[in-house]
DNA sequence: ACAGGCATACATACATGAATGTAAACTTGC
DNA sequence: GCAAGTTTACATTCATGTATGTATGCCTGT
């Protein structure tokens, strides 16, 4: 039964797409042929090297459905009604990303990039993973070096390291949670981490019983 | 020139793991074949055959030597006059952490781990990785817990809490500095993670500005 | 409005290349 | 000479890319 209507096309498009991600997190990426991903979405190869130019054209195609940067997030978060401290924004949008992965499509894809797919394969994964660790990066640090600025957050921290902590922090705890996301509730654990690192990091008059503190 | 003495031979089969580390790294594991491994070492696929069952056992071969468990890098940090505080081993023992993966085949064999190597592949690389995991996350909450009961950390902070977030740091680290070894030096940047970290956690006495300044 | 033509959306077949595991040959230490 | 260590040769399997086949949707001219 060949051809089909233009919607039907976009439809098995879509469907080959999510038949990569079940067989790459089953399989693994390097592992998974054409031919699998195919058979999974009830087509033959020929579907797959019309929509796409290969596996990497594949892969990269399964990854736009999911990305969420960073600027992104925080836009999700913001008030319009009141600006929020620079921390509180990064506080709710580090949340809202952790609302976000749970869900299944972004925890499969996820899960494939971090544990499923490796270097120097058909696709550039560090070069990949770079840039969107750069650009959390550098959005993340005008945020600190504002609160270290503004004295929202504690001065003998430096805000680059702030910024790598929090950057660390959030990746070791989805490296790790997506290796097997049965082993702790991700949304139970992960605010936790989130709002102790934020309130160790906010000036001691803000938790501290004693002693006010003076800024600037 | 087949056939050596047996110290010889025992040479080889050092010199197949060695390049197996060097084409790991290039290739990624799945992509590399035996026959790459054996002609970087100089021998061919049947040397490998002789000295390992197939690629999965070379692998774990290639493992076994470097692997650092935390319980190791805490005695190795352990002072036999006086016993440390909990935290204080803790943060020893990722200081001396951090040093050994700047070795060489550390970082070779992590960035592999980390980066060149995909799960469901010839290696079931998520189960060795939990194992990892369980065992530091195990012997890490016992100092922990002890910090939390001798009240050399401060109360409100859930030792399974501070347990993930020091793990999920030191993980994240690793993924994001093996990713490209030359962009930061994780010998300055990790100790100042590692170290803030430890002194937010600590009681306020010990750096709150109002208390006087006490290092044990 | 409808018939033909062309591009679309797949399926099938084939040619190629590469990796694996094993068996057999060879070579040398002991 | 026997067995440890290593090579060469071989059979099998499997993925890839491409080329070709084919039927249908869609459009255009009249």
């Amino acid at each position: 039964m060949p051809k089909r209507t233009k919607a039907e096309a976009e439809a098995t498009r879509e469907a080959l797409l999510d038949a990569a991600e079940v067989i790459f997190l089953e399989r693994g990426v390097s592992r998974t042929s054409l031919e699998q991903i195919a058979r999974q979405a009830g087509m033959t190869r020929g579907a797959v090297y019309w929509h796409f130019k290969n596996k990497s054209d594949l892969f990269h195609a399964m990854l736009d459905r999911v990305k969420m940067p960073l600027r992104q997030l925080l836009d999700d978060v913001e008030d319009p009604e009141r600006p929020r401290a620079p921390l509180e924004s990064l506080r709710l949008a580090a949340l809202h990303a952790l609302e976000r992965l749970q869900g299944p499509r972004s925890r499969r894809v996820h899960t494939i990039l971090f544990h499923c797919c490796e270097a120097s394969s058909d696709v550039n994964i560090l070069e990949l993973h770079q840039r969107l660790a750069d650009d959390c990066h550098e959005t993340m640090l005008e945020r600190f070096e504002e609160a270290n600025r503004t004295g929202t957050m504690i001065a003998s921290i430096e805000p680059e390291i702030a910024c790598r902590m929090l950057m660390s922090m959030f990746g070791g705890l989805m490296h790790d949670w997506l290796r097997d996301p049965t082993r702790y509730d991700i949304g139970d654990i992960g605010p936790r981490m989130i709002d102790t690192f934020f309130e160790r990091i906010s000036p001691c008059a803000t938790h501290c019983p004693s002693s006010p503190q003076s800024s600037s």
